[in-house]
DNA sequence: ATAAAGTGAGTAACTAATTACTATCTTCTA
DNA sequence: TAGAAGATAGTAATTAGTTACTCACTTTAT
């Protein structure tokens, strides 16, 4: 813990602010994020967030660049060097939750993002996130289905579109209980069930 | 349209304010649904609500109680008189997306309230209501392997868990694209590969 | 006539953002 | 290598605007 150390470089002090932004969300609803509760949480007045960042929506902008650069990442990582597109996407999918599981108010901001009306900063850059997502999921399946894995008929969008659902309907049964660790424990399970959904059947 | 009648029983008042929400839920973020905004579209003063209802969540509350009832109670006819589990699971689907298509502000709202921190009075009618749905789609499930349609070593709560989250992807995509009517469009593909994963392969 | 329904002007609490001021670092000169 | 000068970071009080909720009064239907 850094804990509370005052004057520090403006740089250091918004990486600060966007993890600590990223753990309130995993304890409360993140659109009642206050930009008081951030600096509290910090140990500054509310008026020094307002010294490195223009407007609140410029922080939760700096919050989602965070999380689109870390699960990207994290995602590219766990695929790389895995040759059978199937075993990829599994990678994929783990390094997904486990990411969720490490930041449980990541998929929260996203879908509250999500929800706002209008075309603010944030928002957009969640669409960017979700659209190179898309992609590599997408990269995946074609290639699955070209090396014979998937089933041929497979329509791609659709098994695109599950494949995020699927981690969606996890992080809401998480939600539910209450219980992050969940979402662990029930992702293989789930998981077997959509391979068995997409794939070749051999 | 009741083009904005004054002077109705409390009862008939209390209806019409639930409506309003769920309209409005469709419009906009349902956390930015303020108690002005719900009046101005009824026609009324904001204070004539409080008439009718002790506080805002007790508005959510009754909204929350018009979903489960209008959901439960489409699913439910539905599937009745269906006979083979998998077609039964299939109808409750299609089901539940058309419920969705011709109320997008519900999902949104379900999900709203579960973000809320503490123990409201709304979000535990969430959690009933996805509790008594779960039992439905769980019942499925278990008849379905019991006549062979489904895959015997299948995880039953996997695929309770999978349903509910194809539908939460299916809501997420129609969000991200500001189309409600794409949900209607990709529901039918998104099942096919959840039928796939969950049957029996004959 | 009277009880129910609605009005409209309030309130206190909270929000993001601004500002005059202070504290602390960094750098450059004598 | 002082130490003054300037730059950077934080404070504390305040702002205008928004929110859920209240209440004395008026209107309407039966």
């Amino acid at each position: 813990m850094a804990l509370h150390v005052k004057h520090l470089p403006a740089e250091e002090r918004r990486a600060i602010t966007v993890e600590t932004v990223v753990e309130l969300a995993a304890e409360q609803n993140p659109n009642d994020i206050t930009t008081a509760a951030i600096a509290k949480r910090m140990g500054l007045t509310q008026g020094a967030l307002f010294r490195h960042f223009p407007s609140k929506s410029a922080i939760m902008s700096a919050v989602m660049e965070w999380v689109a650069e870390r699960l990207l990442s994290r995602v590219d990582k766990a695929v790389q060097s895995i040759e059978s597109p199937i075993a990829a996407l599994e990678a994929m999918f783990m390094a997904h939750v486990a990411f969720v599981a490490e930041h449980p108010g990541v998929p929260r901001m996203l879908f509250g993002e999500l929800q706002h009306a209008g075309e603010t900063a944030p928002k957009r850059m969640v669409h960017t996130l979700i659209s190179r997502y898309g992609e590599r999921v997408r990269k995946l399946i074609d290639a699955g289905k070209a090396a014979g894995e998937m089933h041929p008929a497979l329509d791609t969008e659709a098994a695109v579109n599950l494949f995020v659902g699927t981690i969606q309907g996890l992080v809401m049964q998480s939600l539910l209980a209450g219980d992050v660790r969940q979402i662990g424990r029930d992702a293989p399970g789930v998981f077997a069930i959509y391979r068995r959904g997409i794939g070749s059947g051999m």
